[in-house]
DNA sequence: CGAACAGGCGCC
DNA sequence: AAAGGGCGCCTGTTCG
């Protein structure tokens, strides 16, 4: 593969954009070029629309912030961190600083907290602070190591790098919000909207009710008097989670337990929430990506990744638009069965549980899911052991594949996922037994969840590029783990649906080749996020 | 007083 | 029926 790369320092408030031609192998082709203003990257975006070369995701936002969008990229810090862990060296720092650190031979220093922007100086730019030429020596030198790494990591290396750019886009377009309908939520659950600080009528009725079935003042957000509260009842309890109290009987129960959940959602997506968060309609999360060891996506902010059920009808197209959203069924034993080449655990398109439950559980759809969840979690109580005896006989390279990576990470040796993101080893102390299996079973779940991390992370970057070749106006506003939500012209609906389902095809075929595993997404096509699948249109839409 | 931790629970 | 992989973020509690 040849391709024109360009490295591009878009400078700061008072600097100039400056950017770089490069070779393949990351060597300069020409001299640097000092841009008027970010209109110059525009115009080289559209005459030959290379390969950008970006220190690191927010790069991006400054040319988002001027209307400049770019098609791909490299983004060397993020590479950085994948290369670095694949080294072998782990909880080293991977800023662009103690990337030139490492190609001088030099101990870097810990990362720097996140600055914004990265503003070079702007006079007598020395060698140190001189980002555009840290950047192509970085590259360089990433360039190099890629060449010999194998093309699972060149890959990985593209789709993290294409992940950047989606997801500061998606910051920069938001999540279509309705406050009026989250409202309109709260109060029917809460009552009305309380004075800041105050506590919504029906969580002061839950509490009042709380305190009169112990006979006495117990402040339900609080563990330690809660615990005692039933002990003085003659309820023993280890913990107040909500399936333990569940299961004694008392009067205080109900009440507890209906004021966890609308506690939960008062303080955690309530009011304060859409005030910090929803702004002129549109819910903005920062999303870091490569934020968690297993090349999950993390988000800071607004707690994007656990918007409750509840509010999600507050999630609605513009009027004459319409959401696609769409995830990948069953996900993550469509990876494992891919991984293992254990075909008979995916043999097509239909719910893999159903189908499961039909052939070893009696047609238990829970138990199916049970028995698989185990198997990747590394469960072993509730049943579970039964359970995975059958998937054992069953699927005997699916479940090796999984015990081979639990005893890895018993045994301190290092996993990687299918193209190559390396699971960081244990930290000391796990020698003992206990700390072992629990490392077992993070390195059972590693191999599987940071696989199908791997695959949805090139399901986006196909997607975006299938949305920018067509020149469609969908836009990408929300991703999470295996789903993906766009927002789209209605009249662009079906197509941007169809680009989904043909992403999602392209995703299995780049990881897996000619694997017969199916990756089928489910696509809905409504107007608020909580809506049901129109009736007259199929709900599993395979690939 | 704020920082750090623990318990708990939302999402996948 | 029972409680396991990954997170972020809330409140309460304890520590410095």
């Amino acid at each position: 593969m040849c391709e024109v790369r360009v490295a591009v320092d878009p400078g700061a408030r008072d600097a100039p954009p400056r950017v770089r031609r490069l070779h393949d192998d990351g060597t300069p082709d020409g001299p640097v070029e000092v841009l008027a203003d970010l209109g110059g990257v525009a115009a080289i975006e559209a005459a030959s629309a290379p390969r950008w070369v970006l220190a690191r995701p927010r790069s991006y936002r400054r040319l988002l912030a001027a209307g400049v969008e770019l098609g791909r990229a490299h983004d060397v810090e993020l590479v950085e961190g994948l290369l670095v862990a694949a080294d072998g060296h782990f909880g080293q720092p991977h800023g662009l600083a103690a990337a030139v650190a490492r190609l001088q031979g030099r101990v870097p220093d810990p990362d720097p907290p996140l600055a914004d922007a990265g503003p070079p100086a702007l006079f007598d730019a020395g060698p140190a602070a001189d980002e555009l030429a840290d950047v192509v020596a970085v590259h360089a030198a990433q360039q190099r190591a890629l060449s010999t790494a194998g093309p699972g990591m060149r890959l990985l290396a593209a789709a993290e790098s294409a992940g950047a750019l989606v997801a500061e886009e998606m910051t920069a377009t938001g999540l279509p919000w309705r406050a009026d309908v989250h409202d309109r939520l709260l109060v029917e659950l809460l009552g009305p909207r309380p004075l800041p600080g105050g506590r919504p009528a029906k969580l002061a009725a839950l509490a009042a009710a709380v305190d009169a079935a112990f006979g006495r003042p117990v402040n339900p957000d609080s563990p330690a008097e809660v615990l005692r509260a039933f002990a003085r009842a003659g309820h023993e309890l280890q913990t107040t989670r909500s399936w333990e109290i569940k299961r004694i009987d008392h009067p205080a129960v109900a009440p507890l337990l209906a004021y966890k959940e609308l506690a939960r959602l008062h303080s955690a997506h309530g009011w304060a929430w859409l005030r910090s968060w929803v702004h002129e309609g549109r819910f903005r999360p920062e999303y870091v990506v490569g934020g968690v060891v297993s090349g999950r996506w993390a988000t800071r902010g607004g707690g994007a990744l656990q918007i409750p059920k509840a509010v999600r009808a507050a999630v609605r197209a513009d009027p004459g638009w319409r959401l696609v959203v769409a995830d990948a069924a069953q996900l993550e034993p469509r990876v494992l069965a891919a991984l293992s080449r254990d075909h008979a655990l995916a043999p097509g398109e239909e719910d893999l549980y159903t189908a499961l439950a039909a052939r070893e559980f009696g047609g238990d759809r829970a138990k199916a899911k049970l028995a698989l969840l185990s198997a990747m979690y590394g469960q072993t109580s509730g049943g579970a052991g039964v359970l995975l005896a059958t998937l054992r006989r069953r699927f005997p390279a699916a479940m090796a594949y999984v015990e081979d990576a639990a005893r890895a990470g018993e045994e301190g040796r290092l996993v990687r996922s299918h193209l190559g993101r390396t699971c960081p080893p244990a930290r000391p102390g796990h020698e003992q037994p206990a700390a072992a299996r629990a490392r077992g079973r993070f390195t059972r779940n590693f191999v599987v969840q940071a696989t199908a991390a791997e695959w949805a992370l090139v399901l986006l970057a196909e997607l975006r590029g299938l949305l920018r070749s067509s020149g469609s106006p969908a836009r990408l506003v929300f991703f999470q783990h295996d789903e993906v939500l766009l927002h789209t012209p209605a009249e662009a609906a079906e197509d941007t649906a169809a680009a989904v389902r043909a992403a999602a095809t392209t995703a299995g075929r780049r990881l897996f080749g000619d694997s017969p595993v199916r990756f089928p997404m489910q696509v809905r096509v409504v107007d608020g996020y909580d809506d049901p699948p129109p009736p007259t249109n199929g709900t599993l839409v395979g690939t």
